[in-house]
DNA sequence: TATCTAATTAGATATTTATCTAATTTTATG
DNA sequence: CATAAAATTAGATAAATATCTAATTAGATA
């Protein structure tokens, strides 16, 4: 099983207490390998070694400057993996949609099941297909073409749910906006994520 | 540093493709061990092993009826360690706070932080002081003596946060409340978690 | 070009660990 | 008490992996 896999690996990143004190070091903020390997005490081959794993995991990004690395959390990532393996676990995908429902398509369920009736978003939907179909759905209350602050847009969003940070961000990683000199817009529909036959 | 240990230890215990299946069949409903062996096409101390493994980090619990084992999944750590982990890594502790106030008490500023101005949970606090310290805000609206149905209870909590189920549960967790025949009441005071020094 | 620094790669070693079979323990039952 | 069924414990083995040193590569600069 594919997604198995990708859980697994996941924790086996965070297995291990060199590449949590790395992780830990790196919530400060970014840091090379040499610093790295001097405050864990290690050479700088394990540094590299760890590295590669946390990166492979996407834990953490790279960006060279000079013939210097420097190495930084990739938090969306951190929590993203936990989001999903937790619900892949727990199966708590399901857990706000009592039952999956039959006569109902998805749009439909997961229209009733996380938005409460005041039209709030009880969660963010941690299953992909249900997250982009919440995440479409509030972003057909914006307005196309106008141009909004990042201010505005939290405000828009705050309507929803609290966590504004998070979803503003999925609202540009999955192409329902773009941003340019801190303006958010919409994005034509023709370029919002397309998914698989959410009927 | 004794909670990286845990955290590592979470994250080793679920590093396992073995031990993820067997986490994903228990989310089913309990199972045997000799079903477990079967499912999985593993000897049964294999499957001795791994449970082991999964029970030191209390991510399943165990309950023998005569001599056959009966291996659960235990939802509430899988989530809290989870959380925790997140958390730990990230450092979002003190996400919602923006900076850790010098001039008020830790109270204070739980409050006004984890706290919208309608009186509305935005999270449960993820670091063991802090959400006591919400838990106790929202027990404090309770009435003495007053016995709660699971219903009233789930009301009242949905004022404040929409998962009330865990709400519920750290409610009765911490000895702010104890249910008798799917009857909930408060504790007294006395009884309520007692933690170090929160003036 | 020669040299210096940071990082990676290669290769070796020791530890951890997932799995098995065989033996033992636990609990129930004829 | 003898037997049976389920589970655990003991011990062995093979695979994975964390770490090191030595060698190499990448990039910058004198």
């Amino acid at each position: 099983m594919m997604q198995l896999d990708k859980i697994v690996n996941y924790h086996k990143a965070l297995a291990d207490p060199t590449r949590m004190r790395i992780l830990l070091l790196l919530s400060e903020g970014e840091m090379n390998g040499q610093a790295l390997a001097e405050k864990l005490n290690l050479s700088q081959p394990t540094v590299t070694h760890h590295a590669a794993k946390l990166r492979e995991a996407a834990l953490i990004t790279e960006r060279r400057d000079k013939n210097v690395v420097y190495f930084a959390q990739n938090p969306y990532f951190i929590k993203q993996h936990a989001e999903a393996s937790l619900q892949f676990i727990t199966k708590m995908g399901e857990d706000v949609m009592t039952a999956e429902p039959v006569n109902e398509t998805l749009k439909t369920s997961v229209l009733r099941n996380f938005f409460a009736k005041d039209g709030r978003l009880r969660q963010i939907p941690a299953q992909y297909k249900k997250k982009l179909i919440a995440l479409q759905h509030m972003v057909e209350e914006l307005e196309p073409g106008r141009q909004y602050t990042e201010r505005d847009l939290n405000e828009f969003i705050k309507q929803y749910h609290e966590d504004f940070a998070t979803i503003r961000r999925e609202f540009i990683m999955h192409h329902f906006m773009y941003r340019e000199n801190d303006i958010y817009e919409l994005n034509p529909r023709e370029q919002w994520t397309k998914w698989e036959q959410v009927k």
